[in-house]
DNA sequence: AAAGATTCATACTGGTCGGTATGTTGATGG
DNA sequence: CCATCAACATACCGACCAGTATGAATCTTT
């Protein structure tokens, strides 16, 4: 019988590719050092090259298998509630009031790697794509269903709420990292909750306006008590 | 008389600035390489270490002379207006519109600064922080003065719709470098202007509930077509 | 248990990059 | 016209880093 077996080749790939996330989050992947994560790792070079076949294979695996999930784990619950506004604030405040100050220092690994792989490669590109694309997707999806049951406003154009709401949250998050405090990210989600409200669909409206005007008239606004704050 | 003067340190100097700005631009700082600036300005590294005292004194150089000024004539227009939210609309239509494929794959310099260097370097970090606080502040002294004027919803929280504004506009143009088109960024736009729109002060609405201000109505006001897509 | 494949370990290589040492040329003041 | 300094130019150095060659240890299969 073997007390500890001593070859455990899905272990040690796995902790390679957690200690690469790590260290491509803090350095982004092409300052990441491979002699850093090998010594965070206590793996050596020989099996780092035996499970991946270069640096950027090892990059490619980090997405998919560590970024991507990460991601999607995030909207899920936005996909999954019935009223997808509702769901879209709580993740919202669980965001700026879960993230610790590493968090705040280094960003979104997802919207850093956007950044700075993007432009110069194309398989880091495209797989960072599919991830935004799905994960655009299924806000549209959610907010599409949240139309059908009364609960977003009809005249809203899923697509573009959808892909603004992304752009906020990751341009939130990602110039929190020029202050020091988390005050920009919070203030800016304090900002986009304001806009999710604004989407609510309002009790005695008539639907589906959508590609005419910007709505906004008629309708006689606001909410209100649940998101006022001060 | 000298028809053409040999020595021209002020006009080297800003060669290389540009060039290390566009050499950034498309790698990033710490994979700008000095021989491709070297190579693309014509100068030679004597020249650029007269100049410089080192490759970060010359990024600190490029944040402060271009990429500062660029940021500011970019949102100028909004703070000189009077309507900054026909004005702030106007910008974001010209933003996409002119925005060249170039641009589309590498984004938005400050930006990938902030996501870049942030986190590494506290010289560059610092010196980030100080363009985006001077950016929100002009938004938030261009919102008050809007609400002043009741153009503006006198319950808009300045500094957190400043600061959302601000994230998505980053957040688009960053996301956008992982299509190969530039529909996400106008799908993110729409959005924007759609919550700039419903940020316009309405006839004849009672104002305030946020921080509990009366705000006589009686100013009339609501351009409309002016902005009116489709 | 032998053979063969998988999994890992070590030492080394070639290349790139930021930085420096040192030399040369042009401008400038006396 | 000479001295001095600013403004360049060239050659070189040490560090780091991705990748490889080679071999050893372990597991699996028959």
């Amino acid at each position: 019988m073997k007390a500890v077996a001593k070859r455990q080749p899905d272990r040690t790939r796995q902790t390679l590719l957690e200690c690469a996330f790590e260290e491509m989050h803090r350095s982004g992947f092409r300052a990441a050092s491979l002699d850093a994560i090998l010594e965070s790792s206590g793996v050596t070079k020989g099996a780092l090259y035996h499970h991946f076949g270069s640096k950027t294979q090892l990059g490619y695996a980090v997405v998919e298998e560590v970024v991507r999930p990460w991601i999607e784990a995030a909207w899920r619950p936005v996909v999954d509630a019935d009223n997808c506004i509702d769901a879209a604030i709580t993740v919202c405040r669980e965001l700026t009031r879960t993230r610790s100050a590493h968090a705040i220092e280094y960003g979104c690994p997802f919207n850093n790697l956007i950044n700075e792989m993007s432009p110069v490669d194309e398989g880091f590109r495209k797989r960072l794509q599919t991830i935004l694309d799905d994960w655009r997707a299924g806000i549209v999806a959610a907010m599409r269903n949240g139309q059908e049951r009364r609960v977003v406003r009809a005249d809203v154009a899923a697509e573009d709420a959808a892909a603004f709401i992304i752009a906020s949250i990751e341009g939130g998050v990602g110039l929190a990292k020029s202050k020091r405090s988390r005050e920009f990210l919070e203030s800016s989600m304090r900002g986009l909750v304001d806009y999710l409200e604004s989407l609510r669909a309002r009790p005695g409206q008539a639907a589906a306006v959508r590609h005419a005007r910007p709505a906004q008239d008629g309708a006689v606004l606001a909410p209100t008590f649940k998101t006022s704050r001060s």
